[in-house]
DNA sequence: AGGAAAGTTTGCGTGCACGCACTTTTTCTG
DNA sequence: CAGAAAAAGTGCGTGCACGCAAACTTTCCT
């Protein structure tokens, strides 16, 4: 795969995408998430703006990153580091769990301030999603080449099961318009902590995981 | 629930929407996609541009949903029509299938038009979260209110696989790029019809579906 | 080494999303 | 039925995403 010596141009283009990171969450700490612009980012990474949204789509995209990092890959890398004896609902579970509850003073700092903010929220809700390609990968390693397609889908629904975690966690209070005009019973269980949620989140998957898990059909 | 006299305000919302996704449509097929500008629309329909955004978010969410209709409640319904005996993921898949075949000849059209351009492509296909809610909705009908949060992750899922189908659906050439830097094989199936994709998506859930609808601990 | 090819950054221009404050329309209530 | 309250539509201004084409840097090949 791509074993290759990273070369300078690449080394160059991961520095200044930490470079972004820093410099958006830094700015939005010091002075509020509204009070940055995308201007003001990329100055102070020494870029131009332009260049700031051939890394970054959106502004806010720069500040979450700084605290998502590159989960994605450390959730693959756990995921594959468990031995192959273990279920993979179970390693998965865990594996999620782990990556999400280790996180460092800094790290717990900006996500008080992500919760301030509806689109910082949005943001980093949908960078969930970034985990679904590498998640894919080591599930479809798993399965073999025959469940390759079986493999997106359940990474897929991995990814969505652990966006509705994240969704109800940093959401104490409304708890109405989750589901259509029923309102689906009312009540949307207190909201545990961060791993309880994760792990009732992935629970109802388990037994999809399992099935793919076994050769064919049993 | 809603089951209000729809009052004339709401009417006429109603009423705006649909005048805007005709127009959005019609100016598209006549003069490409990169033809129409949002004051267009929102002059074809009648209203100020200030307007247009307050009910589509992004210009091609209107052209798109010229498409998508209310198509998620035509899923719910029909998901609510299956009689309460047949297995929960037979009247999921088999709903979802009925409701993305019965294409009209316009629709169909319309499709071709989506597949040109990567923003149309993107949004028809961001569009298959909305069946999101009322799918919720109807779930944790069948499953009891012990289960509501059961409902949301299968949702979820399905609305994640169905999502897969299509993409895979409208990509009938390039492959690459799918999973992440590993490939996971290389090979993606050449791509079948809609319905088969649709079920090949949803098969790996049916398992999670069947241990929903089983009361709690076999 | 040397030059061609591939990839990156940048300035510029255009259309758009969205907040705010204000007007108009519909609905609710006494 | 009238007036208050709520909601939708509108005008305006600001910052942003993104296409394009030109300048520049790194990499590759002979």
């Amino acid at each position: 795969m791509t074993t290759r010596p990273p070369g300078l141009r690449e080394r160059k283009k991961q520095a200044t995408r930490e470079a972004l990171r820093e410099a958006a969450l830094r700015l939005a700490v010091e002075r509020g998430p509204d009070q940055v612009r995308v201007e003001d980012i990329a100055e102070a990474a020494g870029v131009s703006p332009r260049t700031y949204n051939n890394y970054f789509a959106s502004r806010e995209q720069a500040i979450v990153a700084a605290v998502t990092a590159d989960r994605e890959a450390r959730i693959a890398a756990a995921v594959a580091a468990r031995p192959a004896g273990v279920r993979l609902a179970d390693a998965v579970t865990e594996a999620v769990v782990e990556q999400y509850t280790n996180t460092g003073e800094r790290e717990h700092e900006a996500l008080l301030l992500i919760t301030t903010r509806t689109t910082l929220r949005d943001a980093f809700l949908d960078a969930t999603a970034d985990i679904e390609p590498p998640l894919t990968a080591v599930i479809a390693e798993r399965l073999g080449d025959t469940g390759a397609h079986t493999a997106r889908v359940l990474a897929a629904s991995v990814a969505a099961a652990v966006r509705i975690a994240l969704e109800d966690w940093l959401r104490p209070t409304r708890n109405a318009e989750a589901a259509g005009s029923f309102g689906a019973g009312g009540l949307v269980v207190p909201s545990g902590s961060l791993p309880d949620q994760l792990r009732a989140a992935l629970a109802p998957l388990a037994p999809a995981l399992d099935a793919a898990e076994r050769p064919t059909q049993p």
